[in-house]
DNA sequence: TTGACTCCCTTCAAATACGGAAGCTAGCCT
DNA sequence: AGGCTAGCTTCCGTATTTGAAGGGAGTCAA
C-alpha cells in the first residue's frame, strides 16, 4: 500500500498520519512552533533541502494546515503561519518531545511556560472525564465492531 | 541533511522523529496499541508490504520499543510486544487521533475507555502544576540560550 | 507420505523520493 | 554596474519503497 491511500482510511490515526505523518512535516511542525515563519529560515534550522521544503510547504498549504502570507510588497517577501488547524498538532509535536526527552540520551534544549500560571512544565495527559491521569495501561481501546477488520479500507470494503 | 542525522539534534523532538517519525513506524505504533502481535496480521492490517514491514520491526527491536518474543516453539512463531519505551509512544498516536477526528473527515473507528473511570473519552492535555487545560497558545515556548541556533547540531557546532 | 496450507519472512526489479549543488528571479543597496 | 538577500526551481545521481514472487519450516488431513 501507498502512502496515499491511508487518507481515506476507516481510522483517524491512519488518516492523520498520511497529512503529516513523515519525517519533514514533522520537523516543520516543531519548527512553526518555536515561531520560525520563512522559507530561509526553516531551511536553516531544518537542514530540509530546497526542494522537498518547497513541496511540503506547498502541500501543508493546500491541506489547511499552514497558510502563506506576504510581509513585504517590495520586496515581495512571503512567510507560512500555522492555520488552527496547523496549531492543533501542537500535541503531537509535545508528544514527540517528552518522548524522546525521557528515552532518547541528549539536551533539553526547549523551555515551555504555562502563560497562565506561569510554571515552566512539560503538558501531560489525562482522562477528561475524571481528570486523571492517563496511559496506554490505563485505557482500553477498541475497534468498533462496525469497522472491525477493516482498519485501513474505509471505503473499498470486502 | 538525512534523517539519521536528527539523531544528535538538540531537540527532542527531532530525536524522536529519527526514531518513529515516519510513516510505518507510526502506523505500527497504532496497530500495537490495538493489540496487534503478529507478521501476518501487522501485515494485513497496516498493508505494509513485508519487505519494509520486516525492516521496520528489527529497527524497532534494535531501538527497544518492541521486542520478539516466541509464543509457540512447535511450530516456531514469534509476536512483536510494546517494550515500556514503545507503550510510552501511546500520547503520540492518540495526538495523531485526536487531530484526525476533529479535522480530517471520517468516521471514528476506535472507542477508547478510561478503566478507572469506566468512561468513554478522548485523553487531553493540561498542566501538570495547575491542571488546567493547554493548547499551544496558552504555552510560551523557547529555546534556551545554551542551544539558540542549533536546532539540529548537537554535537557539531560550528 | 503426499499435498495443501499457514506463518514468517527474504529476494528482486521497477518506480519513487530524496540530497546536494547549482541556477534563476525579483528587488534592494552602494 | 556589481553584489547581496530571499525565495524558490531544476537537475541528476543515489537511496528507499513498492509489489510481486519465492522459500523454509512446520502442521494437518487423507
Amino acid at each position: 500500500m501507498s502512502r496515499n491511500d491511508l487518507a481515506s482510511s476507516a481510522c483517524a490515526v491512519a488518516r492523520s498520519i498520511e497529512k503529516v505523518g513523515d519525517t519533514w512535516s514533522l520537523m516543520l511542525m516543531r519548527e512553526f512552533f518555536l515561531g520560525t515563519r520563512r522559507f530561509e529560515a526553516l531551511h536553516r534550522n531544518t537542514r530540509i533541502s530546497p526542494h522537498v521544503l518547497s513541496g511540503r510547504l506547498k502541500a501543508m498549504c493546500a491541506e489547511g494546515i499552514i497558510e502563506k502570507r506576504q510581509y513585504s510588497e517590495h520586496p515581495p517577501r512571503d512567510e507560512y503561519l500555522l492555520t488552527e488547524k496547523g496549531r492543533d498538532l501542537w500535541p503531537v509535536v509535545m508528544a514527540l518531545m517528552t518522548w524522546g526527552e525521557k528515552w532518547l540520551d541528549g539536551p533539553e534544549a526547549v523551555a515551555l511556560r504555562h502563560k497562565a500560571c506561569l510554571q515552566e512544565m512539560r503538558p501531560t495527559l489525562v482522562c477528561p472525564e475524571c481528570g486523571e491521569p492517563v496511559t496506554a495501561r490505563d485505557v482500553a481501546a477498541h475497534v468498533t465492531e462496525e469497522f472491525a477488520g477493516e482498519r485501513c479500507t474505509g471505503s473499498d470494503k470486502g
